[in-house]
DNA sequence: CGAATCCTTGACAAGATTCAACTCGGGTGG
DNA sequence: CCACCCGAGTTGAATCTTGTCAAGGATTCG
């Protein structure tokens, strides 16, 4: 199969019409109001989607991983940046295709509005995150989330792989890489989490972290 | 008609299974979690959508004016919580028959998909506000985009309606009650905007709230 | 093995929250 | 009709969480 994980029914019809790019670490996949030409699915690797400000701050909304879907536009032009977080393929499917197909498909139609359903979902538990959880509480509710997302696709709950740098997961928290940096030591400390490489995660009281993220009084952290 | 601002199109067949539903102020309209057996839509009046925390805390993920949608749910229950802000009248419409219509008429599936597009974009750009601005800066975007949803439905940009406490601004942008307050009466000493009513805001600089909500160092304020 | 990047930690500063008092306006009941 | 009452809004002072600035340590990769 040219583009995995792309159509897992009997629409593969997409994946003839689909081309696969390669990508090197921290390269960009398009730009915030460029022409919206083409829809993209991740093979493989990690894609950060993003706004910024004039300023250079940004907000990263999401990551995404092998399967997923990215190319959201308005009017035209893509919605937001998007930027490989490590090394990436992803498919690439020009835009006028997926219309056409969509026009015709009612079923594909039907899936593409199940799958920004979804995405609205996220967005909205992610607005709770960062307009009204401390610092703590945001930390907590991505490792779990980022637990979540592992089980589900079969993989470990308990140790994890986050590829992501801490300024990564602070532009994606609304806080600073110190203080992301400062939660995850203190989680460690408190024999919450290990953290082996810093960049795997080990989940060891999930059940601190669950009332941690709903801001519940902690137990002993 | 039965339930205005609809659905403009062909697709009036709707209309013939819709409800009209008369709701006063502060009134819970469907709880988060609950079984989604319906999706809404706003006749007159404001509704505000939002999630809340075990705690209390509450995130308000948007305001609902006339024409607009709401009852996202996923896998059967309602993904936020939605309350009139004012008195208000909704249509009511079996999610059922929604369904069945949909998979009968794929330019209602488009619609559909297409307003959910939309949702998520703003989305998007709220999460920018809430993970990367300064409180002024997010008072700024917030009066900006009242004024753009105002223009973009006919009405005046400058002297606006706002309906919505204090209190409810704050859980939308994400900060408390006593911070939109300063934040207002600081930009109304300025210059920047008239509150004759405190609910009434007439946007007298609109040049500097825009550079203000994009961070840009503000003229004079 | 060296350079670059990422991560960690500390000290201090700043922005926003908390707590509290007071004002304003509209509606209600005496 | 007017006083009172309640919700909403405003403002001040103190506190606290998080950001900023800075230095040092660890890890990775060529």
């Amino acid at each position: 199969m040219v583009c995995a994980g792309l159509e897992p029914d009997q629409l593969d019809r997409l994946s003839e019409i689909a081309t696969e790019v390669a990508f090197a670490r921290n390269q960009v996949v398009f730009l915030e109001r460029d022409a919206g030409t083409h829809l993209f699915t991740v093979t493989s690797g990690v894609v950060r989607v993003l706004k910024t400000l004039p300023d250079g701050r940004r907000q990263i909304t999401g990551f995404l991983f092998e399967g997923d879907i990215l190319g959201l536009m308005l009017d035209g032009g893509y919605v937001y940046s998007a930027e490989t977080s490590t090394v990436a393929t992803l498919c690439r499917i020009p835009r006028k295709k997926i219309e056409s197909l969509m026009a015709e498909v009612p079923r594909l139609l039907a899936r593409m509005l199940a799958l920004t359903t979804h995405e609205l979902a996220a967005a909205q538990e992610q607005m709770l995150v960062l307009g009204r959880k401390s610092a703590k509480e945001r930390v907590a509710s991505f490792l779990l989330s980022l637990a979540r997302r592992s089980e589900r696709r079969g993989g470990p709950g308990g140790r994890l792989d986050m590829p992501m740098t801490r300024a990564e997961i602070a532009d994606y928290l609304g806080l600073t890489m110190e203080t992301v940096s400062r939660i995850l030591s203190e989680f460690r400390r408190g024999g919450v989490i290990g953290l082996d490489p810093p960049q795997t995660v080990s989940l060891l009281r999930r059940d601190i972290l669950l009332k941690l993220a709903q801001g519940d009084v902690p137990v002993g952290v």
